[in-house]
Formats: C-alpha cells, structure tokens, sequence
DNA sequence: ATAGCGCCCTGGTGGC
DNA sequence: TGCCACCAGGGCGCTA
C-alpha cells in the first residue's frame, strides 16, 4: 500500500521523464477513476496539456500541467500503479487509463481495488481534493517539531496509532509507517494520544522521521502489489519490525509480534518492548 | 470538535 | 473440488 515512501519513490521515477511531455489522448477504460470532473470532461480537457513538475504532497501526487493553473492529482489509495511504459504495451485487466504522451511513452494507471484514481483540478478549485485543503505538515517540514506533534496530540483520547493515520496531524503516515514508528518509540499503539509523555512525543518524532527516512532511500515498501512508474520493487520490506510479522519474533526481545485491531485497522506490536 | 464505524473494491485464504 | 464468508485498508461521509 503506497504510503509517503512509495508515493514520493514514483514521483522521483516520474519527474525523470515526464515534464515537457504532452498529453495526446486519454483512453478511459473505468470511468470510475476520474473523481473530478466529469470522465467525459476529463477526457476531453487533458489532451494537449504538457506535463511540468511533478509533486507531492503527503500520500498524493500532483502533476503539473501548461497551460495552467491546473493540476493532475493522483491518489494510488491501496493498490494504485502509475506506471510509464512503452507506447505500444497492452492495457492489462486492471489498467483503468492510459494517458497517451508525444512519445513512444505512456502513462498506465492500474488499480485492482480501484479506491484511487484522479482529479484535474487546480488550488482553491472545485475538485480540489478536501483531504488536500486540511494536510497536515510532512514529516520532514521543519514546522513539524516535537512542540507541533505534542500540540497536536494534547488533550486527544482517540488511539496514538489513530492519530498518525490522522493525515492532518502529519502527512503520509499509513498502516506501515505508523505501526513501525511506534515501534521504533516503543510506545503502544493502543495508548490514547493525550496519555504520551513530552520524552515519548521526542520519541516518536524521531522515530517517524528515521522510518519514513530509512524507507525512502530503500525505494519504499512492496508488501503487496506496490511498485514504482518504472515497475521497481521497493526494499523496505525485509526492515520491517512489526508489520505484517504476527507470531514471529521481536527484534528486540523475542517475544512473538501480536496482532490487534485498532483504529479499525490491523496493527502490529510487542507487547514487551513498547509500553 | 472528536471518536468510531461503515463503505468502496477484488484477489487471496481458510473452513467445510 | 467447489463454494463462500471473510479479510486487507486510505480516505471520506456519517452518526452520536
């Protein structure tokens, strides 16, 4: 499931190749994908837009589009692809659109759920995603210090791992991150937000950037179908210490990894190690 | 304002 | 072997 890592390792992958590169037909197989506008609009509008930067923001990719302001916005959700692929590659069954470009390249989005999809829009315009307006800052934004998060976590009494998933308290933290920053702090997930100590709070924050870090230059995690635009695999997954690891040994003491449910989600945790 | 839960979707799994 | 209930989960919408 693509969180920050994985989102950011495709948008490095992408801004390789894609600004400059105009957009000559949209072969819409799902319409569902569109969120924003209408399918037969969009369609219609993308065509002869070039692609410029290529951002991000949280768990969200924003493609730049000339002439503009206008924004591609891409959520991969749970098991979105965005993947830049030879002209000539066949649609595959879950291949949703492709977005043919002025080169022997095209752009493939694929999503067997189908939770992700786009938005053509620009800020402070209808179709502007609402979960965009309220992100909270990036775990590297220098405004998200230990003061920031103990702020933000004051006086909660929802689950500290509900809270990180909270993407407007920091941004792109998923079911991975969040249960292996919990880990690396050694703070329970099912702890209330408020209950955390100022040490813990300094705890988690670091442990938040140093996981988000690590994953980063590994190319992210690929625990089910993630890959980046170019199909690499990322190599995260073999540094996990508690996700995806229930009955097996903690890293740090042995004891068997448990499984609960917790903010609706499944989440994974030694019950010795973190308190 | 906050907490919690259902919904969307489909491939894989486990039980019988 | 076949069938089917169940599970995975990001973000949103709804309720209390």
């Amino acid at each position: 499931m693509p969180e920050l890592p994985e989102v950011e390792t495709v948008r490095r992958s992408l801004a390789d190749v894609l600004p400059g590169r105009r957009v000559t037909a949209v072969d819409l197989r799902h319409p569902g994908v569109i969120h924003y506008p209408e399918p037969e609009t969009f369609v219609r509008e993308l065509p002869g837009h070039t692609f410029g930067a290529v951002g991000r923001r949280g768990k969200y990719l924003l493609l730049e589009l000339t002439p503009g302001p206008l924004t591609l916005i891409v959520h991969l959700r749970m098991t979105g692809q965005l993947l830049y692929v030879p002209a000539a590659t066949a649609p595959e069954k879950h291949t949703h659109a492709v977005i043919a470009l002025d080169t022997d390249y095209a752009l493939h989005y694929k999503d067997m759920r189908r939770f992700g999809g786009f938005c053509l829009s620009g800020p402070d315009r209808d179709g502007w995603p609402a979960g965009l307006r309220t992100l909270g800052p990036e775990p590297d934004d220098p405004a998200f210090t230990p003061a920031a998060l103990a702020k933000a976590l004051h006086g909660r009494t929802a689950p500290i791992k509900a809270l990180l998933l909270d993407q407007r308290i920091v941004a792109g933290l998923g079911n991975i991150y969040a249960d292996e920053s919990l880990f690396r702090a050694g703070i329970r997930p099912d702890r209330a937000g408020g209950s955390l100590t100022e040490a813990e709070i300094e705890r988690l924050h670091e442990a938040i950037g140093d996981v988000i870090e690590h994953a980063l230059s590994l190319g992210g995690t690929s625990f089910y179908s993630y890959i980046d635009a170019a199909g690499k695999r990322g190599e995260f997954l073999e540094y996990l210490n508690v996700y995806g690891r229930t009955g097996q040994p903690c890293p740090g003491c042995g004891e068997p990894v448990q499984r609960q449910v917790t903010a609706g989600r499944g989440t994974h945790y030694c019950g010795r190690c973190q308190q």
